[in-house]
RNA sequence: GCCGGGGUGGCGAAAUUGGUAGACGCGCGGGACUUAAAAUCCCGUAGUAGCAAUACUGUGCGGGUUCGAUUCCCGCCCCCGGCACCA
């Protein structure tokens, strides 16, 4: 009897796969396509942690199986290795990222290989190597042709003290992680993608299959709210106007009777303007304040109102009544209008504003159908929800959803306003002041302006020697690089210097599904044939986490090239499912926390087959859990018995006692076949596992040899290639096919029933299949124990499902 | 606060449309093999009572619908994830 050796076993595989080419994609093979494909990883010092086996093995499982299923299977890796941690290890140790991310995507190409996944490495994919920016540089390009990107002023995060931006990670609390000094907002011109304008559309998922969760997710996050712009003219308190108006946005029309003042953000573009003198001292006090604070802190829970008088008014457009302008922190420039108006009564917030500082509150709004009630809690608590409404003369008595029509209808009249519709969405923010990164392909020339690079001269190289340490001007370090700064107008060929700032690495990632078919392609992007045939990807699997953010920038650039006629379809991804996260006592993994777990001290001791099908078993794959090595030593006595059952000697197969074998053998065909198809990986082992308990009384035919190693094959690779050449199969399993049952061998003649009295289980039977209701019935009866519980009382009901169950019920006496 | 997902043995978990709660695995207890241990194999393992047959209790808590509820409905408690002053 020869032990089954893992380690020994699967690097012989591993080096077989790969000497014969096993898993290279031919991208013309007749068989139909299916495009499987893993959220990549970033190449940080962490390396592969046991999420990512988590994450990956599974995602092969099914490719594997899709494959034996007989799909020519396209299952690519890449490294999406431009970012943060890599220019912040470089900083911190003086190790140049080029070097660095190379280092640690070795090691993961290593760590990948002990996996043994089918994954295609001739088609991979680094963000960070000129071959593929180039590209992102291309997109970059495409979008700025199409006016799609644009440059505005946007605030980042600042350290005074380090003299440098901070991206919202590198800040705690508000405050700098590095030198805890507060961060405050400094406004820097960048550049922006108009993803606002595919909001409609991305707000379109038919045909997705897609986890219902992440689609709400998304939705939610692209917060479509429909609503009117209101315009209010500005004016004294005497109400002598101005001459300027502010817009506001709002969704509740029905209640602009009962505004009783206004209130601006306090990066509102008036504000500076519109003030009275008297009060332009604490204005200005003010503004300081609410830059310095941080979005976050700005919006922090149950925090107290703040404001501050303009001493200007404004006009209601639906009364003419004269009402005080404020400004307030509480309202956010990059919503709506940047000004709403405030109407206490029926908002939370302007309720808690106007009791502090004392304004007005006028109820217009009643509970429909209680004419009067909640007329003096108005002054204790706001009412937000519809109504009739009150006070609001001309419409009093209408309910608050036909009021905001009409009254919107009054206002457009006059140009005073109009129905729009809102989003919560915000324009993509893809400009970095950052080194490790794609270089924005734009110069500016003195003479012609903003000028993109011609397509032919990307790409727009990343210079290798710069000192990226933070500079102190809130630049990107590229700008102390005079041979990268100073080049010609690709228009008119006079003296420019080119965009500084790198590209966000979300631009980088939200097109990499593309490539992988196109990645020996230095001619295009992505070309014409294999895109056609090869997308949109089948199947992509990644975690939950990139709901709002990669996953819709991702749909985003997939569209905007749908629309400039590059690629034929508009969704990228046709099927998603997310993995669950593993923790480790309770927490997540991470470097800082030090709790990272590697899985490579496992894959050393147990194999990978077992420590992949372990991460499988331990529970749904959709629900991840806390890590814990208790439950492995299980996983390998399965690997170790299984490894014996189809080494041992055959059994005859027309032995009778083989009968319940072989249709154990084909019962687990279908079991584990449904549960591959639903991704209940671990429901799939446990399959294996009973069919193996009972297999091992009788041993298995020949036959059905080949039938198991071919079950087993997806879950534990290596372990059934091993055994295939060892049963005569012919290399490999993976072309092998897919095990099918049969129907028949799965009927029973006898079907077990189970017999209740008034809902509690009292005795079993096993009938023919073919028994008649009655005489069922009658048996059931007579049963022992169910004799004891009907006799002497009164039969009410008996009822009877076929194949299911007997149910009597009796009258207690 | 809002949205989403959960709460089942000592532990990870399982349970088509309401129909034998706890499959499978870990751990634990007992036994076999062994000079011994490891490994392996066999038996047992939700709780309580009982030699047993069996009975009662049991899927976060309290109600309800039903012959029958882990599953459906109402109210509550707790945990996890996401978003958070969105006008």
């Amino acid at each position: 009897m020869n032990k089954y050796e893992p380690r020994k076993t699967e690097q012989k595989w591993q080096k077989k796969w790969h000497d014969a080419g096993l898993y290279e994609c031919n991208l013309e093979d007749k068989k139909p396509k299916y495009y499987n494909l893993v959220m990549f990883p970033y190449p940080s010092g962490d390396k592969l942690h046991i999420g990512h086996w988590y994450n990956f093995a599974p995602s092969d499982s099914w490719g594997r199986y899709m494959r034996m299923k007989g799909y020519n299977v396209l299952e690519p890796m890449g490294y999406d290795s431009f970012g943060l941690p890599a220019e912040n290890y470089a900083i911190k140790k003086g190790v140049h990222p080029t070097v660095s991310i190379a280092e640690n995507i070795e090691y993961m190409r290593k760590q990948l290989r002990e996996m043994g996944p089918m994954y295609d490495y001739e088609k991979e994919v680094v963000t960070s190597s000129p071959e593929y920016y180039r590209w992102t540089q291309w997109v970059f390009l495409q979008l700025y042709k199409k006016g799609l990107a644009y440059r505005k002023n946007a605030p980042v995060n600042w350290c005074p003290s380090c003299q440098t931006v901070l991206a919202n990670e590198q800040v705690e609390d508000g405050q700098c992680e590095r030198c805890k000094h507060e961060v405050t907002k400094k406004d820097l011109t960048q550049w922006f993608f108009r993803i606002r304008d595919y909001a409609e559309k991305l707000l379109d998922y038919s045909g997705l299959d897609w986890p219902a969760k992440t689609i709400l997710m998304q939705k939610n996050w692209i917060g479509r709210s429909e609503g009117s712009e209101i315009v209010f003219e500005l004016c004294d308190k005497e109400g002598a106007k101005s001459g300027e108006s502010v817009a506001v946005f709002t969704t509740r029309a029905d209640t602009l009777f009962g505004a009783t003042y206004m209130v601006l953000a306090p990066e509102h573009p008036l504000v500076l303007e519109i003030n009275t003198k008297d009060q332009m001292e604490n204005i200005k006090d003010y503004i300081e304040k609410a830059r310095k604070e941080t979005d976050i802190a700005r919006s922090a829970e149950g925090r107290e109102k703040t404001g501050v008088f303009t001493g200007t008014y404004a006009v209601n457009p639906v009364n003419g009544e004269v009402i005080p302008v404020w400004i307030a922190d509480y309202v956010l420039m990059h919503y709506g209008t940047g000004a709403v108006m405030a109407v206490p009564a029926h908002d939370e917030r302007d309720f808690d504003f106007a009791k502090k500082y004392d304004l007005p509150i006028r109820e217009v709004i009643k509970p429909a159908g209680k004419a009067g009630a909640g007329q003096n809690k108005i002054a204790e608590q706001a009412f937000t929800d519809d109504g009739a409404l009150v006070n609001s003369k001309g419409f009093d008595g209408m309910d608050s959803a036909e009021a905001r029509k009409k009254i919107t209808a009054k206002l457009e009249k006059d140009k005073k306003g109009k129905l729009v519709v809102n989003y919560k969405l915000r324009d993509w923010l893809v400009s970095r002041q950052r080194y490790w990164g794609a270089p924005i392909p734009i110069v500016y020339c003195k003479k012609c302006g903003e000028v993109p690079v011609l397509e032919e001269n990307l790409p727009v190289l990343l210079p290798a020697d710069v000192d990226f340490t933070p500079k102190g001007d809130g630049k990107s370090p590229l700008n102390t690089c005079e041979s990268f700064v100073n080049t010609d107008c690709p228009k008119c060929g006079g003296k420019a210097e080119r965009e500084v700032d790198t590209m966000d690495t979300f631009v980088d990632s939200s097109w990499y599904f593309l490539r992988y078919p196109s990645a020996k392609n230095d001619k295009e992007a992505f070309d014409k044939k294999n895109t056609k045939k090869w997308l949109p990807v089948d199947m992509y699997i990644g975690g939950p986490e990139h709901a709002c953010m990669h996953l819709l920038y991702a749909r985003f650039i997939n569209m905007v090239l749908n629309d400039l006629g590059f690629i034929d379809f508009k969704e990228p991804f046709k099927r998603l499912i997310h993995q669950g996260m593993i923790t480790k006592d309770g927490a997540k993994m991470s470097k800082t926390k030090g709790n990272v777990v590697s899985p490579d001290s496992f894959v050393e001791k147990y194999g990978s087959d077992v420590f992949r099908m372990y991460l499988m078993f331990m529970g749904p794959f959709t629900d991840g859990g806390d890590w814990n090595d208790k439950g492995i030593t299980g996983i390998m006595r399965f690997v170790e018995r299984f490894y014996q059952l189809i080494t041992a000697e055959a059994a005859a197969d027309d032995d009778k006692t083989y009968e319940s074998t072989k249709r154990a053998l084909h019962k687990a065909i279908k079991k584990v076949t449904g549960d591959i198809e639903l991704f209940h990986f671990n429901t799939a082992i446990a399959a294996l596992m009973e069919f193996l308990n009972g297999a091992v009384k009788t041993g298995l035919s020949k036959e059905d040899k080949a039938e198991a190693v071919r079950l087993i094959a997806p879950l534990a690779p290596h372990l059934a290639e091993e055994l295939w050449e060892t049963i005569g199969g012919k290399f490999s399993v993976f072309d092998a096919g897919w095990p099918e049952f049969e129907e028949k061998l799965l009927e029973e003649d006898t079907i077990k029933l189970i017999i209740q009295v008034n809902g509690k289980l009292r005795g079993q039977l096993e009938a023919d299949k073919s028994e008649s209701k009655e005489k069922i019935i009658s048996s059931a009866k007579e049963i022992e124990n169910v004799k004891r519980f009907i006799e002497d009382k009164e039969l009410i009901k008996e009822i009877y499902v076929p194949g299911k169950l007997v149910s009597f019920v009796v009258k207690e006496s």
